[in-house]
DNA sequence: TCGTTTCCTGACCGTATGGTCAAGGTGAAG
DNA sequence: CTTCACCTTGACCATACGGTCAGGAAACGA
């Protein structure tokens, strides 16, 4: 057989598999409500009611509502951070930028709720996460700085300033995301298809990828 | 003297006056509010204390929350609409886009609050201005796409998709007063400084018209 | 001064919400 | 079968919230 041995990860058993099942439906309950309503609209009744389970449980598995939202948040926070490695190993702008512009768009395509929970959570002044802002996220951004500084040194873009640049690609990229309910109605009512999401993706990552002087 | 005739409105009187002078205390502080905590977490205890006022004399202006938040998010609607102007009347996008990036800029700086008031209620499906979507910004999109459609007709400008282009327009302006902690802490923790103010406007500017090949 | 309209506000109410708890159910190990 | 840890949940509670109201104060016109 595959392994007797981490029984806790290859055999997860009823119970690991009950409690992983009820932690991933709450959350996901969770992530859209929050993502509709707000942290302060948000009713861990309606939670309890999406995930299909009484209320007592979610106190069951999250003590408190802000239990909850933060697990919200940092798993959106995770998923962030994973497309950032786009960035990573790239000759240069036009590879590295454009991956950048497409991981992004694509997860503000299937993760629609978690980029509208992490835009509220830092409009209300990132109450939850601010020392994530202060560690993690400015340590990461200091360090594409000074990629992008280097490919402007080498020639291959224009001396843009390299934050405004990316306040610009976070903006436009999760701006399909947060604002999706604006695109959708000023686009006869319906969400973007396909086509129309390649089309998307391409126009941005045109005028990025022009806006800088790589192509 | 200078009238009697139009009485209402050259002289105010104090009962008028009171009542301008309430209603613009409370709006300012519901802006506020709104925007830190968000529709659901607002309350209407905390806007009055902010205003100065009892609760009750809130309802004596206001029937209930949502007429209070109707009112602000129609102010910030008016707001944006006068900021459309910039584009009108230019001979080419790089006045054109130039002027309404620096006034929409602006906005973000100076009403921080009405932007992120805008981009939760948006975010949360539009509840209260879906007919605005429908209607007014509908027009105005599409009578700016036309615009920018003839620039590229004529040349002024590479051939991107125009709504696109107003998406990043949208987005990156915004980002500036809905991610504005964001973008303090990861400034060090201070608001921009006039310098950096100019700074960000300007590359905006460069890379946008660059992107779009007006210069 | 008097009458009328507008404005002010403390006290109050019904409801909804986050959270608690005790009692019971369930599956696995021995 | 028994034990025990884990899971489930209806009922309950204290609080906070939006909104109401009655009674009074202030402003205004005549």
């Amino acid at each position: 057989m595959s392994g007797d041995a981490q029984i806790s990860r290859l055999k997860p058993g009823r119970r690991t598999d009950i409690r992983r099942e009820n932690e991933r439906a709450i959350l996901e309950a969770a992530e859209k409500v929050f993502a509709e309503a707000g942290f302060g609209g948000a009713t861990m009744q309606l939670i309890a009611d999406m995930a299909g389970l009484p209320k007592a449980n979610l106190h069951y598995y999250f003590a408190t509502k802000e239990d909850l939202y933060r697990k919200v948040v940092q798993q959106i926070f995770e998923v962030w951070l994973d497309a950032a490695s786009s960035f990573d190993n790239a000759p240069g702008p036009v590879e590295g930028i454009g991956a950048y512009i497409d991981a992004k768009m694509d997860i503000s395509r299937t993760h629609p709720h978690g980029s509208k929970v992490w835009a509220s959570e830092v409009m209300h002044g990132a109450p939850v996460i601010q020392d994530y802002l202060e560690t993690t996220l400015r340590d990461w951004t200091d360090g594409r700085i000074a990629v992008i500084q280097r490919w402007i040194d080498q020639g291959k873009m224009a001396p843009v300033n390299p934050r405004h640049l990316l306040y610009l690609l976070w903006a436009t990229t999760q701006h399909y995301a947060d604002f999706g309910h604006q695109i959708q109605t000023l686009n006869g009512g319906g969400p973007l298809s396909d086509k129309q999401w390649r089309e998307a993706k391409a126009s941005v990552k045109d005028m990025v990828l022009r806006g800088i002087g790589a192509i």
